[in-house]
DNA sequence: GTCTATAACTCGATAGAC
DNA sequence: GTCTATCGAGTTATAGAC
């Protein structure tokens, strides 16, 4: 076991405060349960972090970079566009097999301050969506592909990724899944969704 | 303007809290917030309804079967396959206009609740998922459509639909759409969902 | 039914000892 | 750096007048 990185307070007290933050929200999370999940008491999390609203800030960042670098790995690969979409939505399911609460928080907390996120989003940086339409277009336009619109296309393809993470109990509830099986069924659709995104581009 | 219906103090409460409850949550909200939006204090909100859990309980109950009567009328109507699904499209699409907050706020206090969700979801009654399984069975043995999966169409088809209003400031950031740029491309959206979904079926 | 006033409690934050 | 003790603001809920 590797000690010199994860035993100091200061990240014990980041990853109570991950997983408080991610299961319960900014507004029902309590400083008392990150204290106790890291196993201290609240004054020192205000000596580490001066308040919530900073603590916050530094878990809500790391948490929504987190879903980029796959999209930008992805994207900018030098492999055929078949290759991508199928990388892509198997990287996308893993990362949230192992953060199962990082979806719905993100889009939570995102719409609690649409404002003041889209000034921070991308840093002045082009967007993963814009690289991508420019791709689409060049396929396009070598004819390797029929005509779709790449909003959309990114879209679906995202929704399919992350909507069945963020709707988990009712799928559980409608169809009588267990959690075994759910992990089971998110499994197959590392082939299932690339076959249905690639099939529809193939005119 | 009709008078009797809207115009009596627990009607005025409970769109209050409607309101309230579904764009800061169950957390985020204050019993104050609420009284002010009904333009009452806040004792007469224990008056009506005892206690904010209880209050909370009404608006969530409310909130979460608005989903399904239109599920269930699209799946229970007398018409083919191919129009149910069009359908249903355009009508879930309509309803999430009219109630921006519905989605993220019944997923995300779900997600909150899932255990004691999970027994009271359908009322002993066949989950809409089973029942469009059952019609989705008697199409492929028809061959009418090839043979697919129906939970999974199931749950892509409400992933295409659902999961770009939760993350409505993302693409707002990430393409630059603005409110209506964002309505129009959803309307646009009622029919190549449909379409996208009903090309998949015909082998 | 509706209000004002306030009790009872929760929670973020700070003071100060070690 | 870490702790105990406590303050003070904010919140749910109730008492009681009208």
């Amino acid at each position: 076991m590797v000690k010199s990185e994860k035993d100091n307070t200061r990240d014990r007290i980041l990853g109570a405060a991950k997983k408080v933050f991610q299961s319960k929200g900014m507004a029902g999370a309590r400083m008392q349960d990150i204290a106790d999940e890291a196993g201290i008491n609240k004054a020192l999390l205000h000596y580490y972090f001066s308040s919530k609203a900073k603590l916050f800030e530094v878990i809500f960042k790391e948490a929504f970079s987190q879903f980029f670098p796959k999209i930008n790995a992805a994207i900018d690969a030098d492999i055929p566009l078949e290759d991508k979409i199928r990388f892509f939505c198997s990287e996308y399911i893993d990362m949230m097999k192992q953060n199962p609460f990082l979806p719905l928080f993100v889009l939570y907390e995102m719409n609690s301050r649409p404002k003041q996120f889209a000034k921070e989003m991308w840093h002045n940086r082009q967007s993963p969506l814009q690289r991508f339409t420019i791709q689409i277009e060049k396929e396009v336009k070598k004819k390797n592909i029929r005509a779709v619109n790449p909003t959309e296309l990114f879209i679906n393809m995202l929704s399919m990724l992350v909507f069945p993470f963020v709707g988990k109990p009712l799928w559980m509830a409608a169809s009588g899944m267990d959690e075994l099986a759910f992990n089971q069924f998110m499994e197959e659709r590392k082939t299932s969704i690339p076959n249905f995104i690639i099939e529809s581009l193939n005119k």
